[in-house]
DNA sequence: TTGATTGCAAAGCATTTGCATGCTA
DNA sequence: TAGCATGCAAATGCTTTGCAATCAA
């Protein structure tokens, strides 16, 4: 069982819930993908190894993890919630392409000073923040004009199909 | 009429779309709203001066709006866009109270520059960022337990469907 | 046993679209 | 007059909820 699987189950038992076997699998594949999940991109993935699992219990589980504090809620402007780790997986911010919908992760101590300070001097107690900086990545340019993914080109805003991303 | 208005009727015009009362009037209370406003929120502003106006047509314009440069999308994670000025009021970032929903709007030129900088060294072009801070304002935790404004307790305009993630 | 969990279907939201009617240029 | 604009209703797409059946502790 690894770490995660214990915090897991920590707080399951914490809160008074109850461990599944649905519970289990979601997370195990929730785990080994390294990439910015939906819920209906972790349903299908979850769907390979268990065709009776229900979308439902994703989106149940996916906000249990958060919870749990092993996952983070991210959106990246296309209207649906996506999913990162959250476990040994510090904060960071994102880079985001707006015509191949990649996304690059990113941390700045210098950054997160300002922040800081900016905050105080407004008399604010900052609890979490998203910096999302939209563009294009250097191979989008490169093929100028020729995005590298088919459907980008159609959609000028920030729209991926499934979320294609590379940490 | 103001050089708002001008903007858009040129881009109305440039566009080969038409002038109407109908955006004329959401526009106009646009313009006097000094607030971040949903589509809804606009819609029962313009709904006082003439009832006859639909929420589709609200939503519509604002999309116009938005083309024209006037206004700008933001977002504050409680799953509503809402809008800001965006004429001769320049980007910014912001600060949102998790508990009343207050938000502050501040710029930081040091903060920009740094943020250009990561993104060149990641090969990245952007076209423009997101910002935002959330927490507790200085009001919200001085009253503790009673946030400022008497609407907050029951509906949360800044809401999270399940805790945020501390990093 | 008992209360939590599951999965389906239905409901909710915010937003968009189809379409007949109304208006601007 | 031609074609864009409007407003209603219906459709969307993502997410949540109600509920009866099932299962973990």
């Amino acid at each position: 069982m690894t770490e995660e699987q214990e915090v897991f189950h920590r707080h399951i038992q914490r809160a008074g819930l109850k461990r599944t076997a649905q519970r289990d699998l979601i997370l195990e594949v929730f785990l080994r993908t390294e990439e910015h999940l939906s819920s209906e991109d972790l349903y299908r993935l979850v769907q390979k190894e268990d065709p009776e699992i229900g979308q439902t219990t994703v989106y149940r589980t996916l906000k249990l993890l958060t919870d749990a504090g092993l996952a983070r809620e991210v959106r990246f402007g296309d209207g649906r919630t996506r999913y990162e780790h959250n476990y040994k997986h510090p904060h960071h911010d994102h880079l985001i392409c707006t015509s191949c919908g990649k996304t690059i992760e990113f941390y700045s101590e210098q950054l997160e000073t300002i922040q800081d300070a900016i905050a105080s001097k407004h008399g604010f107690e900052t609890t979490h923040h998203t910096l999302r900086m939209f563009g294009s990545c250097s191979d989008c340019r490169d093929s100028s004009g020729t995005p590298k993914k088919e459907e980008s080109a159609a959609e000028p805003r920030v729209r991926f199909a499934s979320a294609p991303s590379t940490h």
